[in-house]
Parts: C-alpha cells; structure tokens; sequence
DNA sequence: TCTGAAAATGGACCTTT
DNA sequence: AAAGGTCCATTTTCAGA
C-alpha cells in the first residue's frame, strides 16, 4: 500500500506542508528532479493516501472567530455504544476543530473555535449539559494562539 | 483591511477548506460566478489574509506518527520574559503541532505528534524537565483521533 | 462577462539502472 | 520492472478589453 518514502519524497511533502500552491517546477528546482518526476511523485503519494488532501487555510480572526477554547470531558460510561454517539455527537459539531478519546484523569479533549463566550455557552448546553454521558467538563480558554496547525516532522532532526 | 465577507466568499471558502484544489471554474458552478469572478474573489481573500495560506495535509500514520499526545502545562514564573521564552520554545518544536497559552488551572496545552512513547519521553526532558519555568504538567495520550483539522464553520448552521 | 496569453498539470514515450 | 528525463497536449489561472 505504501511504499516506503525517500528523500525526494519527504522533501516534497515538507514543501508542500508549508505551500502547497507551490508549482511543480519550483519544487523540482529544489529538490532536484524533472517536472515531471515530481508531478508523478505527487501523483503517487496522494494516491496512496500519504497526502490526505489539500485544504486553504483560513484565518479565524477574519471570520470572528476569535476564542478557542480547549474542554476536557469525562463520560459516565465508557459503553461502546454510549461512547460512539458521544464521540459522533462532538465531530459533527462545526464548532468543534478537534475531538480526540485520551486515556488519563479525562476521556476527550475538545477544540472549540467561537465567535464569543455566549456561543461556547449554547454549545455547551447542547453538546455537554444536553447529553446524559457527560458528567463533567473542565474549559480553558486559549489566550493566545502560539502554534498551529497540523506539519509533522519531515526533515530530519 | 478586510472588506466584509459576503455568501459567495463564504462559499468559496467552505469548499477550499475541503478542497483547495479545486478548479477555479468548478468553484464557479456551485456558487453561480463565472471563473474570473472566483478568481478576483480568490485573490482579494488571499491578500486580505482572509485566505493565510495554502498546505497539503499529510497523514500521520502514513509517516508513522501514531501518536498524538496532549500535554497541560503549569509554569512557574507568569512573567513576560520568562513566559515568552517558554512559549517560544515549546513553539519550535517540530513535534508540537499547536501551542496554546491558557487561563485556568493550566498555563499551556500542547499537542505533540509522536512515533513512540519513548520520542515523547525525550520531549518532555528536553522541554519540560529541562525547563526550570516548568512546573507541573500532565499527559493525555489519544487513544483516537476522532476529528482532526482546522476548518471554521462558514455555513448558516 | 468574454477572450486570450501565460503558466501549470499530467500523459506519452524514450532512456537509464 | 522501476524511476528519471524530454516533449507535448490539455487544463487552469489570471489579466485586459
């Protein structure tokens, strides 16, 4: 399924992860390889799912999306059923970014991206007051936004 | 600076977070503009920031990234000297996918992108245990990664 | 909105290892 | 076979009328 990637590859997918408007010439240029091989190459890698897809970032603030908040949750059950709808019920919300399962003092960690305090109030009410398996949250609120995004490690060290 | 956002734009950013990739005149048909006016939209949001830039989203797992780890931070000294510099060393870190500051019980969450436990293990002695503004922290380790990304909610709903 | 030039993508085909 | 290079057709971008 995937063939282990070299060099050319990780270079790549690096420039990419920083922009992926990036023209194949240029990335040629840099890497050292026809156009060619690298339309191939990128061709290759998407196929095989090592690049998932290409998105535009945008920015929050420009949206009023101003407040990200950070919520931990512990569940009453840990039920595989309970647990599903919990989990389907926390990703469909638009609001929220990222929803992982952890294991430790909490069962999930939720990213909110709001407009204000007040809509992370509604949604609370929605997604932890108006569901039964919640028994208790934790919030904290992002001050600022030292890092984000979702590069990996590509480039040796 | 930021002339406001109208339904086109929001729609034309609701299908670049899904798919930056696709072609300006495909774009065109689902909003109902002819390709040079998604076009001049296109570049009006990229200069305005509202776009901030363009990337390949690469898989984790693919890469061997199987672990994603949460981490909350208490520091010692909230001074802005000594909290920049913590800041920005958590931020130059290549595993560190985001870095939030925080009010609450915590002073950072980090969210690490890891192949092991024992990579993670370094982590934390090179930024925490070798951080004498560090604290305390504590780990969460995901068992899954149930929604991942940084798209906004841009649709009426 | 339409038209056309310039740029970028992606396939065909040949060569090298 | 596997992967690179050159060349060329098609698609896409993007600016001017």
């Amino acid at each position: 399924m995937t063939s282990p990637l070299d060099g050319y590859d990780l270079k790549l997918l690096a420039a990419l992860q920083q922009d992926a408007r990036t023209p194949q010439n240029e990335l040629g240029d840099t890497v050292n390889l026809s156009t060619a091989a690298v339309n191939r190459r990128l061709k290759r890698l998407s196929e095989e799912g090592v690049i998932e897809r290409y998105t535009a970032v945008v920015s929050p603030d420009a949206l009023g999306y101003g407040l990200t908040i950070i919520a931990m949750v512990e569940v009453e059950s840990e039920q595989i059923d309970q647990l599903d709808a919990t989990r389907r019920a926390f990703a469909a919300c638009p609001h929220v970014q990222q929803c992982y399962y952890v294991a430790g003092e909490w069962d999930f960690v939720l990213l909110f991206v709001v407009q204000h305090m007040e809509q992370y109030n509604g949604l609370t009410r929605e997604l932890f007051f108006g569901n039964a398996n919640v028994k208790r949250f934790k919030t904290l609120v992002a001050m600022s936004r030292d890092k984000v995004g979702q590069a990996l490690p590509l480039l040796p060290g």
